[in-house]
DNA sequence: TTTAATAATGTTGTATATAATTAAATACAA
DNA sequence: TTGTATTTAATTATATACAACATTATTAAA
């Protein structure tokens, strides 16, 4: 299927969501650069499927918002600049704040557990300074969090403002100086989840989200140069 | 087209908006129920359309959470319970939240006029007792917060949730008794916005939300009976 | 009467065909 | 050369056709 990266084919998912997965992804690294526009035959030809499900993957970017359409002359990537990244920042940043104030309230000795073992966890990914190691160790521990909020609408909601900045997300954690502070971070939240500390761990994610925030604003202001 | 409500037609909208926003309509509404199947070609008759722009906006409606998709079985209106509303207002809660408190940092001179003639409105529109226009004017008067807040996704995100309430909505209008602590509620908020007190304001919409939460949930078990 | 196999039907998933619209190219007049 | 029609091409929007699959009904056998 044309020269952009397959997803996993889970039994029979419809081409239509295939083509979204494709489509997203190819747009979030960057593949598919910002005004780049969407034509369907095109596409159609390069993934080897009909128009059809190309248009409905499209219905579907264009409500994430990482496409917009143009009436009567289709979807093009939509423009990432500062303030739509810091504007996503912001919400992500009072979302994960009742993230971690829903786990203090909701999480169970056992969900504590796993908690400061996914915190460990992280901690040694850091060690083997492999970037995918270390996105995936800190994927769960967020999760973990998640799942003691308890609160899968979110959840959902957070991931796809996460989503949005994956392009950026890479960077952030080959930074090797930044390890030692994003360990800290970590330790920081579960302990104070732990506790139920919610003022603590408010302010520890709130760090924790203006960090990256920094780190993806730089980024952006390096990469119109 | 059908018997559904026609929304209106400005200039040539797609036939898929067109659909989207019936439908949307529909099941907001309760015309069509939870759990109801959105047949393809039975919808397609009814709306005088092909069955491609149904799937279009079915699509749509699968991304903004209305609709759930059994594979290969096609779409049915999701299910209302009351952990899921629970859920939502919990998300909306915090999303207001931050909206008030950038309002607060960012609002103009201009705009705090606005807010203040929205507010005066909102009062006047409850006078009238006519629920429609009592839930234009509150529109009106959260939309300035939303317009000073300066963030359109933020914006976007709220709105999207405020809609899956949109049932309820009027019960909540239509019980009187509430009127005169919606007004005190509404200039509460309009208050410490304008004198830029941002932990008033979160309180104040915070128990603006919470009224309307209780109210809600109310109706859901009532409904089960 | 119950169960298994099979046919009939309904429905979605995908592909293709047609219509409508816009953008580009060309021709013509000022 | 510039401005304006007019044609041509490209592309989306919509409709229809076909294939795959699932469900239900029907029939045959135990």
């Amino acid at each position: 299927m044309g020269d952009f990266k397959q997803p996993i084919m889970d039994d029979f998912l419809p081409l239509r969501d295939v083509v979204f997965r494709t489509l997203r992804q190819a747009i979030l690294t960057g593949e598919m650069k910002p005004g780049e526009r969407l034509l369907e035959i095109h596409l159609a030809n390069k993934l080897g499927v009909s128009r059809t499900p190309i248009r409905e993957a499209i219905r579907m970017l264009e409500l994430e918002g990482l496409v917009i359409m143009v009436p009567r002359r289709g979807a093009q990537v939509a423009q990432i600049t500062e303030k739509s990244m810091s504007d996503v920042l912001e919400v992500r940043c009072a979302l994960d704040e009742l993230a971690v104030e829903l786990a203090c309230e909701r999480i169970t000795d056992e969900e504590k557990e796993e908690l400061a073992e996914a915190c460990k966890a992280f901690e040694k990914a850091t060690v083997t300074k492999q970037v995918h190691v270390i996105a995936k160790a800190d994927v769960e521990f967020h999760d973990i969090i998640f799942k003691a909020a308890g609160n899968p609408r979110l959840t959902q909601m957070i991931n796809n403002l996460a989503e949005q900045m994956y392009r950026y997300r890479f960077e952030y954690i080959k930074d090797e100086s930044q390890h030692q502070m994003l360990v800290d971070e970590h330790r920081h939240i579960c302990e104070s989840i732990s506790t139920r500390d919610v003022a603590a761990a408010k302010e520890a994610i709130r760090t924790h989200i203006e960090n990256q925030e920094k780190s993806i604003i730089r980024q952006i202001r390096l990469e119109k140069k």
